[in-house]
DNA sequence: GCGACTCGATACGCTGCCGTATGGTCTCCG
DNA sequence: CGGAGACCATACGGCAGCGTATCGAGTCGC
């Protein structure tokens, strides 16, 4: 399993565990050299510099999402409002926490940095395209299923940025309901 | 209006920018001495260490929230609706966009730092409980109060993650659709 | 006008990080 | 076996940030 030779996508794999830890700023070549157990000399050998190194997360980052998206929209059988239910269970949670933590530490990368938040924008428009088509789906015009489909990754970011330790036992009943309240039941 | 003389305030004030442009990461001392135009040595006056002025920014925001959210949601006069309806106008779209990035640059800081991770579920359980007891008032039980109050607030958060060049010209108009599905007008 | 106090400047050492230069150790291939 | 290339270690210079120490310039009470 442990492959002998480092490769780029080891280095990439590391700078995301950083990054989803501590953010942009803990991706730095040193720390994530003493965490692969090399020494920077290895680094520099498969990137050119920090810079590159956080490129390729990004375009990585950016590629892997828009893929993931699709995948998780396509709709084989299942209804619309179960693929929505079902996006929603991807994020919804402690699934997938370093999922979260990834998303949540790029997307603050892009409040301060143009690159970051470009890429950013572009799988948030195809993320907003493919539930929104989810929500046309149940019935609604375009300007309503955009509105859901807003509200729907509005609500999967900001949960996890309300403070869980706020209220541990009260969450998991709230979000059954926020559910209901997200993709409804019976539509007009 | 340019006091000759910095204080503690000064500081924090300067603390507070910096922590809206670029993170915790960004406040650093000799960073806000050049903002300051003065030296750390002055900082170190007012201040032990940078410890004192990150401790002293988690106090001061803790109370200033708890304050801000009571005074909020004290409807004098206004109707439950239309007082989560003023509460959501006070974080939808541009309106107060620094008091925006330092909420979100805050809960970024709590996702690794427990001590601010601790500061935000405390100001978290008095927001909640604030809009829980709005909705309450809706006519909603206690716990279908609170998930909206959770989806309420998750959604103003999350709403300042999305990416608004994704399709700005959109935004407006389902952040409007959102208001009415948040806070709805015929409750059952 | 003279100490005491407030506030800030200057200068220093230390650490952590970036990037470079150079050398060493494997492996593969002929 | 011997050379080439892939991969990594070591060592260095440079910069930015933290914290300390020391000194200077105002200000206030008496």
């Amino acid at each position: 399993m442990e492959a002998k030779t480092l490769n780029r996508e080891s280095w990439l794999s590391a700078a995301f565990s950083a990054l989803a830890e501590g953010g942009v700023e803990q991706v730095r070549v040193e720390l994530l050299a003493k965490r692969l157990k090399v020494t920077k000399g290895s680094f520099y050998w498969h990137f050119r510099d920090r810079m590159e190194l956080v490129e390729a997360m990004l375009e990585g980052w950016k590629t892997g999402r828009i893929e993931a998206i699709k995948a998780q929209t396509r709709l084989d059988g299942r209804t619309p409002a179960e693929g929505l239910r079902y996006v929603l269970s991807l994020y919804g949670g402690s699934s997938n926490p370093r999922g979260i933590a990834i998303e949540l530490a790029m997307r603050d990368w892009a409040r301060r940095d143009p690159r970051a938040s470009e890429i950013v924008a572009e799988v948030d428009r195809e993320r907003l395209r493919c539930v929104s088509d989810l929500f046309a789906g149940l019935g609604l015009d375009p300007d309503d299923a955009f509105a859901r489909a807003y509200l729907f990754y509005s609500f999967i970011f900001g949960e996890g940025l309300l403070a869980r330790s706020a209220a541990p036992d009260r969450f998991e009943k709230a979000r059954d309901i926020c559910g209901k309240v997200l993709v409804p039941e019976g539509i007009v």
